[in-house]
DNA sequence: GCCGAAACCGAAAGCCTTTAGGTTTTCCTT
DNA sequence: AAGGAAAACCTAAAGGCTTTCGGTTTCGGC
């Protein structure tokens, strides 16, 4: 007891231990997290802002896998487009993580200066700043939804035996990843169109950008 | 102890109460459904298939506002799209309530029963099996997100003192109610365009709708 | 009037989050 | 090189949550 030799904790290894949690069960604790690692569970605290910090490492982690070059691209619409890809991408990469971030408030800094470059790519290309968070949170929900029920459509639809749901059944049984891509794509480039209805609405009170 | 002489606890009384701790703390606890009642917590259990049986009754009597009677509408795109904002408004009145619902599958029979209904409108419009759950899954993220910034955008956006980030937050001081309403629509009928195209791409092992 | 079912209580097991204080090792300062 | 602060871990415990089980009282049908 007392300091080991070598250190057990960090929080790299809590934060690749709680997702592997994570992708295994769809949730986790401090106290399994501890196990995992040999350690026991007061100790994660000293390495970890409580739970939640625990849950704000794993978005940081996720998001580290977001090419945030993207939005350097111009025009602004592709480089919407192809952060959007890359978001999802990030994200279809562990589908069972997504209510966890759902629930629980941005706070990472890193996360959050994405999206304060999100911002200033659509305020720079003319957007009125009232049009910027609905873009972006309706991004988001494309992105964040359409990468849950790509890889877990059943986490979400548990069909008893004793109800007749034949169509539901029968619809759910038809879906297949390629089909999932095709709807992101489209709905993608559906928002984009719809982003660009924005801009050329209300160009007044700002000009070009700067 | 004993019996009361006047029953403290039933269904209905449960699922108020829990959609009332919801709508004002954003969670609920079994032992404080029983406080608020004046009643044990073990009592509560009588009653309810656990705490996801709560969450379900919620989600029931959540969805009692959505007026099925839309899905009854023709063309499919208009029952479509008056269902979506029926839906929306249903699920606006307990925005706090939409994270609960996103965590846990899908149970009750009166909800899966306007889902049969939808996926038997759109088969009958002539939309291929493998389509319709990805349309439905998204206008489900379209309608639920657009609910939850509706009413609750500083549940998912906290930003601390020690960090700079001026342009989100100028982005999120600029957005109103109205402008949620009006991306709302937008992408529902950018949704609804995309489900256009698709019945058009592939008709042919059903003949034309309605 | 009786008896089974219904409704509630009391208690407990087992999990979780979080905090506090104690012990050993490391490493920086002097 | 010595001393002390800081880091890393442990033990312990408080308090909350979910869920189960057996006991007690009341209600309703026969």
């Amino acid at each position: 007891m007392g300091r080991p030799r070598t250190p057990l904790l960090d929080r790299a290894r809590i934060t690749t231990t709680a997702l592997e949690l994570v992708d295994a069960h769809g949730e986790f604790s401090v106290p399994r997290i501890a196990r995992r690692l040999g350690a026991q569970t007061g100790s994660v605290y000293h390495h970890v802002d409580g739970r939640d910090g625990i849950v704000e490492l794993m978005r940081e982690r996720i998001c580290e896998a977001i090419d945030s070059a993207t939005l350097d691209a111009a025009p602004w619409d592709a480089a919407l487009a192809a952060w959007a890809r890359s978001y999802r991408a990030a994200f279809a990469a562990h589908p069972r993580a997504i209510p966890l971030l759902m629930t629980s408030p941005v706070r990472a800094p890193k996360v959050l200066e994405q999206y304060e470059r999100a911002v200033g790519l659509l305020l720079g290309a003319g957007f009125a700043a009232a049009d910027v968070m609905p873009v972006l949170t309706g991004l988001e929900n494309l992105v964040l939804g359409s990468a849950l029920d790509l890889a877990a459509p059943e986490t979400m639809w548990e069909l008893p035996e004793e109800i007749s749901t034949p169509q539901l059944a029968r619809a759910l049984a038809a879906v297949g990843a390629g089909r999932a891509d095709a709807a992101f794509e489209v709905a993608l480039e559906g928002l984009i169109a719809h982003c660009r209805t924005l801009l050329g609405e209300a160009p007044g009170s700002r000009r070009q950008a700067r």
